[in-house]
DNA sequence: CTGTTAGCGCTTTCAT
DNA sequence: ATGAAAGCGCTAACAG
């Protein structure tokens, strides 16, 4: 044993080598790593100088194995180069830093194969808990495999429910969200008869960001609403390809409800690219307040939905539930607008 | 031990209670659970069965006290909310997805303290190799305490240099990149002596492009280039009030190449605010390539540092070193130019 | 082919 | 206050 020791090249040296040198006994040298228990000024003094001199770091794993956790919590997120998940997953980690833990992040890209795969891998244990971001996994979490793997550790979905007893959630009221644009635009002098939808994702957000739409809508007493409701594909290009669809319509809009901001600068473009004039000619509104609505020009009037507090409220109810502290519970958040110079 | 267990409340169940109720020694499940050895059809099947019953899922974590590793590796970042680390980050997880290892990130800001926290928490042996993203790790990675507690693991730098045995780079040449942009400026009929320069960031690879820039103009006869360099803070707001310095500066010039995409976007907007014209009246070239060169108008000209290349390279570097493979060592990206409306 | 046993590096009783 | 020893859940020799 000592042999292998001996023999092995550079074998990072572990809590036995610390005691030999130091004269003590193991359990001594935990002691003084973890400041538990009463140790001697001398013999601690002993200990700190070997662990100094090596540059002693304890395996994270071997204790992870006593304590039956590695400190560590993972991002189940679509794609972290859209911005509004960035954000998310931005803050989600600075805080659970801030809390010790490690943050392991997985880009799902909304597939449920990978989603399944991640979730397995996740469920072998060095994880505490899980954040689910997007609404995507409002479906994906209700998969039978996925739902196993993650059975047994709290899971917090941001912006989506889970019919689990371990799963909590942090909601924003995306319909609110909508008929806030809705409303902004009607106020701003469009009749409720010229504004549009641009609907583009399929998740479960985005159904309710649509139903809120007809509901703001109905509110206003304007029937035969599905007309006014565009689909296309998320991004620029679908953006663009959604203005084009709008001004061939019959009864041209004055003003564009889209569901995201990045497909909200495609319209703004294709618009922009036939001579309009943005917001004179049409108005435009996106959705997340992201940094997106800030660089297009002109600058986009978006909703907000809080990413940020909706991330911060993911952590907090997830260490709270890592912690057996269940006081802590679902919540709902409520957007506003920023009203900028596209509408 | 087992009364411990009998008490437990909903105890994570291990091989040895797969291995009682099979009937059989953990080894043969052990066998099993990795494909291991031969074990009759019979007794896998068996042992299949009750590992089925329950879900069950070996501890990564006693996995990870005997491999020695957790399959897993970490990216110290500085922000993941910019799109350009977002991009990377993205890529390093994907493809190390694929590779079956989990991926930390880390944002740390670019400050000494952060990264110090975040190279100790690696250090504890829950990671195979360390991804640094971002030319400040060009100077952070130099610091004593980082360098100790990354010393021993495989590091890949992403366009940066560590003076380590185990410290591995993917540059860029960004002063190539630089001149890029001013040639481009250049053929476009702008005269050298009216080109001017923006620099944001105070990282390593800030400095290359602003030499680079220099190196550009000197090659075509310029001199006294540096009462045409421009600072300002990274952003929008940066960008803004660089445009102002600018049109306020003796002799206004017809182009300006900037060193980060962000900060271009707002000296564009600076510049249309007055009511000049892009790219007649004054052309812009932003660094990176990134989403917002798309996403602003007109679109801007960028130089594209090929993150995803870059990315791809690192894990591939990592990978092979964590493999004890040697034949894989660093290299160079060369950069390319997107030529765009703001040119 | 399968079982027994010795670790992996640490924390935690339990003695002393 | 310190040491001895028993695990944590798994893999890997080594027997049989």
């Amino acid at each position: 044993m000592n042999l292998k020791r001996f023999f092995a090249r550079e074998a990072a040296l572990n809590i036995y080598d610390i005691a030999k040198e130091a004269g003590v006994a193991i359990s001594t040298v935990s002691r003084v790593l973890n400041n538990k228990d009463r140790v001697t000024p001398e013999t601690r003094e002993k200990i700190q100088a070997v662990l100094d001199k090596y540059g002693y770091k304890p395996s994270a794993i071997a204790r992870g194995l006593v304590s039956k956790t590695m400190k560590t919590v993972a991002i189940l997120s679509v794609d972290v180069r859209v911005p509004h998940y960035a954000q998310t997953a931005y803050t989600i980690e600075r805080e659970f830093s801030k809390r010790s833990y490690n943050v392991i992040v997985c880009n799902t890209g909304g597939r449920l194969e990978e989603t399944r795969r991640y979730a397995h891998n996740i469920a072998q244990g060095q994880v505490d808990g899980v954040v689910l971001v997007g609404s995507v996994f409002n479906k994906l979490g209700k998969d039978g495999e996925v739902a196993a793997a993650l059975q047994g550790m709290p899971v917090v979905i941001a912006n989506g429910r889970l019919d689990m007893p371990n799963a909590f959630s942090i909601l924003v009221d995306d319909r609110l969200g909508i008929s806030l644009a809705v409303n902004h635009l009607i106020q701003r002098g469009h009749h409720p008869e010229n504004i549009v939808y641009v609907e583009d994702l399929a998740t479960e957000s985005a159904k309710i960001k649509r139903r809120g739409f007809l509901i703001a809508l109905a509110d206003q007493g304007v029937e035969g609403v599905k007309r006014r409701m565009f689909t296309t594909a998320y991004g620029l290009a679908g953006g663009r390809q959604a203005a084009e669809e709008i001004l061939l319509s019959k009864s041209r809009p004055t003003a564009i409800v889209c569901g995201e901001d990045l497909t909200a600068v495609g319209v703004i473009k294709g618009l922009m690219a036939t001579g309009l004039r943005i917001p004179e000619d049409m108005a435009v509104t996106g959705y997340n307040n992201s940094e997106y609505s800030l660089i297009c020009s002109p600058e986009l009037t978006s909703v907000d939905n809080k990413g940020e507090m909706c991330a911060m409220l993911c952590v907090q109810l997830l260490e709270s539930r890592i912690n057996g502290n269940n006081s802590f519970s679902s919540m709902t958040i409520t957007p506003e607008l920023s009203a900028r110079e596209s509408s």
